[in-house]
DNA sequence: AAAGTAAATAAAAACGTTTTTATTTTGGTT
DNA sequence: AACCAAAATAAAAACGTTTTTATTTACTTT
C-alpha cells in the first residue's frame, strides 16, 4: 500500500525532459528537432517526433514565452460600451473578431481582447501592450484623423494592423473601406436621381473615416456642379437613437433633405423609425441609401439599398496581415482598401417624380 | 566614441534584478515585498515599492507565468460564423465580451478569445485549454441540454462559468436567463389576449435554452387548460432569414398562428419582414412578442413589445463569477438566473378584436 | 554577557524552454 | 594509422519570476 504508488498518480503533462528521458537524447537536441533546426540528423528527428506524438508532448507555452520573449498573442482593442443603457451602434466586433480568429487558426497565435472606454484609454492600452510586450502584435479600429496610436506604434516598430487609415503620411499595415468612394457613389446616385438636398448621417468627426465620407459626399456635389448640402451632415455615435433623432431634426428643417445617406444599419433603422413616425414613406417621400453591417437591410420594410461591406473578410485580412507583419514582412506591402458593393433594393429617385 | 556608451542605448524595461541592484535588497525580498508577503519589514516594503514606482517596474508576465503555472488569462469561447454569407443571428458577443472585459478590469486577468465552428470543435477547444492550461478559467455559452463541456470541466475541476445551464444535476458556476419563465410569460400574455394559435420562433433544439422555452410555452397553455400549439414551434439558427422563412411557412398553414413569440431581435426582424410582404399589420392582424438583444425593437415599425435582457450585465456577472471561481470560491454559490423585464410597446390582442 | 529565539533578509532552486558553447562521433585525407 | 574537418549531439546558460531553504541581524531572557 505505502509502496511506490506516487509518481503515476498525477498525470502531469510531459515536458521536454520527459521526452529526453524517453528518447535518450538531450533536451537541446529535442528542442532543435521539434523546431525544425537543420542541424539535427533525419533519423534522430524522426525518432523524436514519433516519441513526441506518442507521449502527446506539447511545448509549454510559458516556458517558450519566457525564453523567446514572445507571447504568441495577437491583441485586439475593443471599445467597451459605457455603463448603463446599451445602445446598438452597429460596430460589428463579433464579425471582426470572428474574421481575425479564422485568420489566426493554425498559427501559434492566440487572440486576446483588450477593452477600452475612450480614445485616451485606447492609447494607454496600446502603449501598455507595447511597453510590457503583452502581445506580439496589435489590431485596432476607430482610427482618428490624427491617431496617436499609429505614431506611437510606428515609432516603436511594433507590429500592428489598423482597420482604417489616419490622415498622416506614415507607412503602416492597414485594412480599410474606401469610404470616400463609398460616400461619393451613394451621393452621386442620389444626385442623379434628382435629389439636391441630401443628408449624411455620419460618424463622429474625430474619426478618420467620417472625414473621408464627408469628402466623398462633397465631391459628388462638386462634380455635378452643385453646392454640397453640408448643413445636412450629422455626426455622432452610431446608435439607432442617434439615427432617429438626427432624421427627426433634419426633416424638421425649413429646407429638409429629400434623401438620406446612412453610414450604417443601426442609424438606418433609426432613420426608418423616424420616417415611420412622421408618416413618410421610403422610396416615395424620401430616399435612403445605407451601408451594411449585419446585412439586415434586405429585411427592412421596405428593403433598403445598401453598400455591402464584407466585414468578416476585413477581419480575416486584419488577421492575415498581422501574421505577416509579425513574421517581419514590410508594412508597405500590407494594405487593402476595399470598395463596398452596391445592392440596389428600391429606386432612389422618389419614385421617379424628381428625375430631371 | 567607442567608450562605454552601450548599456544605456536600449531602454530595456527593468526586471526584478534591476530593482535589486537599485535598492540593495535581494530579488527574493523584492518579490515578497511586491506580492504583499507579511514577512518583509514595513520600511523595506516602502522603499521597494517606491523604487518600483520610480523605475516603472512591472513584473514580467512570462516569468510569473512560468514560475506559478498560471496564465493570468480568462478564455472565452466564441462561435465563428461559417465561411461565406454572414447572417446576423442576434447572438451578441460584442456585449458579452464587453461585460466580461469590464469585470476583468483591475484584475490581473486578460481576456483571450477562442473561436470554434461547431459543437465538437467547441468541446475540443475547451479540452485543449484545460489540458495545456492555456488559461486559468473559461467562459462559454451555447449550452446544450447534455453539454459534454460541463461534464469535462467539472470532472477536471477547471474553473469555468457558463452562460446557460445544462439539464444535468451538476454543480457549476453559471449565469442564465430564466427562459422557461420568459416563454411562459410571453405566451400567457398572448393567451390572455385571446390568442389560441401561437407560434414560437425558437433556437436549435439541441440548445438547452430552446428546450426551456418550449417548456414555458407549453406550461402557459396547460395552465390555461388549453392544448399547446406545439405544431407552431420552429427551431433553427437565429438568423433573420430563418425568422422570415419560418413566419412565411407558418402563416401559410391551413390553421396559421395569430401571434408569434420570437426568441430574439434578429428573428423578429425577419418575422416583421415576412408580415410586411404578406401585407399583414402587427398589432392588427398578427401580434408579436420578442426578446431583446441589441434593444432596437423600440425602433421597429411598429415598435415591438419585448422582454429586455441585460446582456451586458450578464457578461459582467460571467466575468465576476469567473474571477471568484478562480479565486477558489464554491461554485454552488456562483449562480444567477435573471428574469427579463417586459416592455410593452403595443397591445398584443389583435387590437382587442380577439379578446373574449 | 551569553544563549536562545524571532524577525528579516539573502541565497539557491525551480518552472520549461531556446540558444550558445562545448564535446563527441563520423568520415575523409594524407 | 593518424589527423582534421564536419556533423551530430550534449552541456550549460539564460529568460524573470516565486518559493523554499539558509543565513544574518536584532531582541529577550537568564
Amino acid at each position: 500500500m505505502a509502496e511506490t504508488e506516487k509518481s503515476d498518480r498525477r498525470e502531469l503533462s510531459p515536458t521536454i525532459k520527459t521526452l529526453a528521458a524517453h528518447t535518450g537524447y538531450s533536451i537541446a537536441t529535442i528542442s532543435k528537432a521539434l523546431r525544425g533546426s537543420p542541424v539535427v540528423a533525419q533519423p534522430t528527428r524522426d525518432a523524436i517526433v514519433a516519441a513526441a506524438r506518442e507521449l502527446g508532448y506539447q511545448a509549454n507555452a510559458r516556458g517558450m514565452a519566457l525564453r523567446t520573449g514572445k507571447t504568441y498573442r495577437a491583441a485586439v482593442l475593443m471599445p467597451i460600451t459605457s455603463a448603463a443603457g446599451y445602445e446598438w451602434d452597429g460596430v460589428e466586433y463579433t464579425q471582426i473578431l470572428s474574421g481575425i480568429s479564422q485568420a489566426l487558426e493554425g498559427s501559434d497565435y492566440q487572440l486576446s481582447v483588450h477593452g477600452f472606454r475612450d480614445f485616451g484609454d485606447a492609447f494607454d492600452t496600446a502603449r501598455r501592450i507595447v511597453d510590457q510586450s503583452a502581445a506580439d502584435g496589435l489590431i485596432f479600429s476607430g482610427v482618428q484623423a490624427d491617431d496617436p496610436r499609429i505614431d506611437m506604434l510606428v515609432e516603436s516598430d511594433f507590429p500592428f494592423v489598423s482597420l482604417g487609415r489616419c490622415r498622416k503620411p506614415l507607412i503602416y499595415a492597414h485594412v480599410d473601406v474606401d469610404n470616400e468612394w463609398a460616400a461619393f457613389t451613394a451621393t452621386a446616385r442620389l444626385i442623379a436621381g434628382g435629389h439636391r438636398r441630401i443628408a449624411l448621417i455620419n460618424a463622429d468627426r474625430r474619426l478618420s473615416y467620417a472625414l473621408d465620407r464627408i469628402d466623398g459626399f462633397s465631391r459628388a456635389f462638386n462634380e455635378a456642379g452643385l453646392a454640397a448640402s453640408t448643413d445636412l451632415v450629422a455626426g455622432g455615435d452610431l446608435s439607432t437613437r442617434f439615427g432617429r433623432d438626427s432624421a427627426l431634426r433634419l426633416l424638421g428643417l425649413p429646407s429638409p433633405p429629400t434623401a438620406l445617406v446612412c453610414i450604417n444599419e443601426s442609424t438606418t433603422l433609426g432613420v426608418l423609425s423616424a420616417l415611420g413616425s412622421l408618416d413618410r414613406r421610403v422610396g416615395v417621400d424620401v430616399d435612403v441609401i445605407a451601408y451594411d453591417d449585419i446585412n439586415v437591410s434586405a429585411y427592412f420594410t421596405p428593403p433598403i439599398t445598401t453598400f455591402y461591406q464584407p466585414i468578416e473578410l476585413l477581419g480575416r485580412k486584419l488577421g492575415e496581415f498581422l501574421l505577416r507583419r509579425m513574421a517581419g514582412e514590410d508594412p508597405a506591402k500590407l494594405a487593402m482598401v476595399s470598395r463596398p458593393e452596391l445592392i440596389g433594393r428600391q429606386p432612389d429617385n422618389l419614385g421617379g417624380r424628381n428625375r430631371r
